[in-house]
DNA sequence: TATTGTTTTAAACATATGTTTGACTTTTTT
DNA sequence: AAAAAAGTCAAACATATGTTTAAAACAATA
């Protein structure tokens, strides 16, 4: 009989998350074991099975949970801005502001700053697996191209070239100090 | 063995030294396979561990053959330009040139550009596997506080915190755009 | 309380992977 | 040419890892 004040099976998933941010993030996706994921989480092993189904729906979930409100918050400073252009094109820094700052909210967790899922993301966008390649497109494809879209109006000379490196630069700038 | 001879097996280790090249650069060290890699070569698995000793040994090698005359292209181009400066600080532009070119000639195979090998020093930056660290600080510790010193000399008026980061954003944005 | 559905757990399973082995082949040396 | 050294190969080995299983523990409910 467990009198135990703390119930740990209803947040077993949680725990598994948390720890999924973290493992993953520190050492990518085929660095990262169940084992080493559920002993972080202190949890069974197979609980994450049972929860998630396999490994990779594991890593999804987690994306899924974490990207899908920072998309949202993106897209929503974007009309903001947008509507205040009122037709014209928007300034450049706020296209950037709109990309950029929901990330910031990501960092911080309920105790404190959280970098574990920044580190995360820094470190998908250097893992070739073909899966989480899948996961960039499902999940960044179509914003990028909505961001792409408005970051050409907003720089009407700059050739194609210059915006493609000039943003891959940027991105891998800042995805690469985070992932440090 | 007389080493002015060369023997048959000259030809594999090369091979498994080009393969791993370009699939370690592709699929990281955790993501990588010797099984993928003798495949790759057209060899047989066990020759990798006959000429190397093991994985982690060979990526070692791999690595060392390819950083060692990059480093001394770059301490080779800091002398140059200190010499010319003739005490006085070196301007920043040379220092960065200095680190930065010698990373071009590494681009260029037998048979037109090669980039396999910066991709997989740009994913070695990304990867957290205890024994890259240890690789990294082995190479570049060492070449990174020579840079520094100069770094240094060259912006007197910039926080310790301002040249930490800026270097931090400009190498990540280089290694991350190469990994792509 | 008894029942039913859910979650946890240890163990087993199947496969993948780094490594080793021992026989065989090729190259080098005597 | 014979002996020795070096290299190649298929197979085996030991371990790691994602996944499954079946029984036990637990929670909710009638």
């Amino acid at each position: 009989m467990n009198t135990t004040a703390i119930p740990r099976g209803t947040d077993t998933k949680e725990r598994i998350l948390g720890a999924a941010e973290r493992i993953f993030g520190r050492h990518g996706y085929a660095g990262t074991t169940l084992r080493a994921v559920t002993a972080e989480a202190e949890v069974n092993l197979a609980s994450a099975n049972y929860h998630f189904g396999s490994k990779e729906a594991l890593v999804m979930e987690m994306l899924r949970q974490r990207v899908a409100p920072i998309n949202e918050e993106r897209l929503r400073l974007l009309e903001i801005s947008k509507h205040r252009a009122n037709g014209d094109p928007i300034p450049l820094e706020e296209v950037l502001e709109a990309l950029i700052m929901p990330l910031g909210g990501a960092a911080h967790g309920p105790d404190g700053p959280d970098l574990s899922f920044l580190q995360l993301v820094g470190r998908a966008f250097s893992e070739p697996a073909e899966f989480l390649r899948r996961v960039h497109e499902t999940f960044f494809r179509e914003l990028a191209e909505v961001f792409m879209r408005e970051i050409r109006r907003s720089c009407p000379n700059a050739t194609e070239m210059d915006l493609c490196w000039n943003l891959h630069f940027a991105i891998n700038a800042m995805l690469g100090s985070l992932s440090q």
